[in-house]
DNA sequence: ATGACATGGACAGGAACCTGTCAATTCGAC
DNA sequence: GTCGAATTGACAGGTTCCTGTCCATGTCAT
C-alpha cells in the first residue's frame, strides 16, 4: 500500500469498503427474507418475475447473472413451490418462471420487511451523504465497466 | 418499489450499486491476479501473510472470514507452493501459514498490476466524489454493522 | 427451404464462501 | 494442578455463483 498514489489509495479504500459492505448486505438479506422461507438470491428472481412471468435466461439478464445460475435458483424455488414452469407461445423449450400464490405471498411479505429496513437505514445517513455516495459508487462502477470492457470477449456474458 | 419513501428508496439504489460494483472488483481483481497464477481470494490471503506468517484463524479474522473458508484457500496455495506452513512456536497444532519465494514474487507482481490499475482509476474519479463515496460506504457500514450486531448469536463468527 | 447463427435448457465440474461438528490444544479462574 | 471455556484444525455438506459443453429451437439471409 506504501507505494499507492494518493488517488489510488483513495480508490483502494473504496473497494475494501465496498467488499465488506456488499457482505454485510448479503447477510441482511438472507435476515430480511428467511421468515419467508427465501434467501437474497431467491427473493431477486421472485422480484424480477414480479411484473410478469419471464424465461430463465431473461431473469439472468435481468440481474446481471450467467443463465445457470438462475435456473439452478429457479428448480430450487420450484421444488419449493414458489414459482412454476408455464408454457411460453414464443418458444417450445424454453418455458416461463411464474409466481405461484405461495411465491407472492413469500414475496409480499420479504417486501414488506424490505420496506422497514431501508426506510430505517436510509433515515440513519445524512441525505446529503447518501446521495453522495449513490453517486460516487454509480459513477465507480460506470468506470470500472468501462475499463473491464475492451477485453471481455466471452458469447456468454 | 413504489411503497418506498425518498430515504429508503436512496439506500436501496446504494445497495443496488454497491452489488454491482462488488461484482465488478471481483472480476477486475481476478484479471490484475491471473497473470501471476492467483485469484482474488488467493492474493487477498498472500497479502495478509506479507508482513508476516500468521495462522489461518488469524487471516480469516482479518479478512473477515470464516476460518474454515480460509482453510481451504491456504491448502490451494499451499498445494500450489505460494505459501507453507511452518511450525507455530506458541501453538503446536496451528502452524503459521508462510510466504515462499514463489509466493512472494507473485504476491510483488500483482501489487505492481494493482498499483497502475488503482491510481487509473482512482484519477479517472472527481477527488471530492471519490472521498464522499469512501464516507458515505463507510458510513452505511458502520450503520449496518450496528444493526446487523444484536441479533448474531454464534459463537463462529 | 435451407443453412448460418444466436438463443435457450440441461448437465458436468469448479471456486469461494457458508454452517455444523469433532477432537486436540491452550488459557484462565480457582 | 485441575477443570471449563475458548481457540484451532479437520472434515462433511450446502449455497450461489462461475465456466465449458452439448443439443434443441427460433430467426434470418439467401
Amino acid at each position: 500500500m506504501s507505494s499507492l498514489t494518493k488517488k489510488a489509495d483513495a480508490f483502494t479504500a473504496l473497494v475494501l469498503e465496498v467488499f465488506q459492505l456488499n457482505g454485510l448486505l448479503l447477510q441482511a438479506g438472507d435476515r430480511l427474507s428467511a421468515p419467508a422461507g427465501l434467501t437474497s438470491a431467491r427473493w431477486q428472481v421472485l422480484g424480477v418475475i414480479d411484473h410478469g412471468p419471464a424465461t430463465v435466461a431473461a431473469v439472468a439478464r435481468t440481474m446481471g447473472l450467467k443463465r445457470q445460475s438462475v435456473q439452478q435458483t429457479a428448480d430450487a424455488l420450484a421444488s419449493d413451490g414458489f414459482v412454476e414452469y408455464v408454457d411460453n407461445p414464443h418458444h417450445q423449450r424454453a418455458k416461463c418462471v411464474s409466481l405461484t400464490a405461495s411465491g407472492r405471498r413469500a414475496l409480499r411479505k420479504v417486501e414488506q420487511a424490505h420496506a422497514a429496513w431501508a426506510d430505517r437505514m436510509g433515515a440513519s445517513l445524512a441525505p446529503g451523504l447518501l446521495a453522495a455516495a449513490v453517486e460516487g459508487v454509480r459513477e465507480a462502477r460506470l468506470r470500472l465497466e468501462k475499463d473491464l470492457a475492451p477485453e471481455e470477449r466471452s458469447h456468454e456474458g
